[in-house]
DNA sequence: CATTTCAAATACAATTGCGTATCTCAAACG
DNA sequence: CGTTTGAGATACGCAATTGTATTTGAAATG
């Protein structure tokens, strides 16, 4: 064992510590009360804190939400980083996608929620939106080389641009994911699983081969 | 001219004007401030009344939410009906059910954005789901039943059922609405009208002629 | 024209949340 | 081991909303 018991923490670890409570905190209240509606003295009293340590490690609201925004983008481009890296079997590598996909908007419903909050809120507010945009431009640049290197595997050159295609898959995926979450009895989720697939599958059956 | 001015206004008619006032300002503070962030202060006072005249019309900020999502769709049922209505030419159609869609995402960014504001609400407070779920429910019906009529008049039968056929559609639309206007820049209007031309397009091509 | 009724205004009481300013105590440091 | 530092707690004042309770004035009524 190179480290077995931690009963002393250092400075920064304390704080990173604290950090990521808070901001998983965060994500929780704001998934359950939505962005305007979560107050700082619940998120850190139910993070084990008090609204001292929100102030002590955020400038406030706003960088909370942004900084969880950006924790959830990371972790997701990990995911998918993990799947390109493998050899793709062009077959197989279809499936992963999909599922890689389908993935985004139900394993993680709390980052969703954050995400939609933060988008709304992003409409609304103009300095806000920058800030977000450019975390969204970073992603949609990774998934658009994502799409890129699987279109190179088909058979025939796809019809759509790489970059319609992200934009279509990822687009599409929130809104289906969005009506699933506020009516799942009318949107099932198996609903949108087909949805999702007969997306995928219309994408990559826009070839060429006319 | 049968009623040239109304100068005295019946108990009902005054009632009335206000309501819609009082819905339109809410409208115009949702969209603006979000639907926790709007206060009943200025959605009334914006309208021109004071607060009482909203606890005298409605029973809450949420009844007022599902009172303009309501209305929002019946305007936006009514001008789908126009369309059907009309002796639709099987090409025609297309084209207009497309900008019909279209102009349900880029015409009244204030309905939009309503209508996410409840989506996200609903998502978080079972009462209210239920009763948003409920008006989803029949506007999706209406979707169905006009891509039923739709799907008649293809040459081939399509592969995908109207139901499914109708919630991508108005799923990815929002979907693509949402992103456009969280980040103009990257996902632009025409990025849009591309998404969504691509989408009926692939909706009515995958038919089962082979 | 007197009376009733009710839409809308006003007044009131209470809660809640935010941002800052100050304090405290343990970890870093010499 | 005494001193410094800064993460986090506590305290304070301020502002904004909400729901109700009460009042008012103009339509409706007879």
């Amino acid at each position: 064992m190179t480290k077995p018991q931690k009963t002393r923490l250092t400075r920064g670890e304390s704080q990173a510590l604290t950090r990521t409570r808070l901001l998983d905190s965060a994500a929780r209240a704001f998934a359950l009360h939505g962005f305007a509606g979560a107050s700082l003295e619940e998120i850190a009293e139910s993070a084990g804190y008090s609204r001292g340590a929100l102030y002590a490690n955020f400038d406030g609201k706003d960088e909370l939400l942004l900084t969880l925004v950006e924790r959830s983008m990371q972790s997701q481009a990990a995911e998918a980083m993990e799947l390109t890296s493998q050899p793709l079997s062009p077959a197989d590598a279809f499936v992963r996608l999909r599922k890689s996909f389908a993935t985004f908007g139900n394993s993680d419903r709390e980052a969703c929620l954050v995400i939609a909050e933060a988008q709304l809120y992003a409409i609304r507010n103009s300095r806000f939106r920058e800030r977000l945009a450019a975390l969204f431009r970073a992603q949609h640049q990774q998934i658009v080389a994502l799409v890129t290197r699987f279109f190179e595997q088909l058979p025939q050159r796809a019809r759509i641009s790489p970059r319609q295609a992200a934009f279509i898959a990822v687009a599409s995926l929130q809104g289906l994911t969005l009506r699933n979450l506020a009516d799942p009895e009318t949107f099932s989720d198996q609903m949108v699983e087909d949805a999702l697939g007969w997306i995928f599958g219309a994408l990559t059956r826009d070839t060429e081969g006319e």
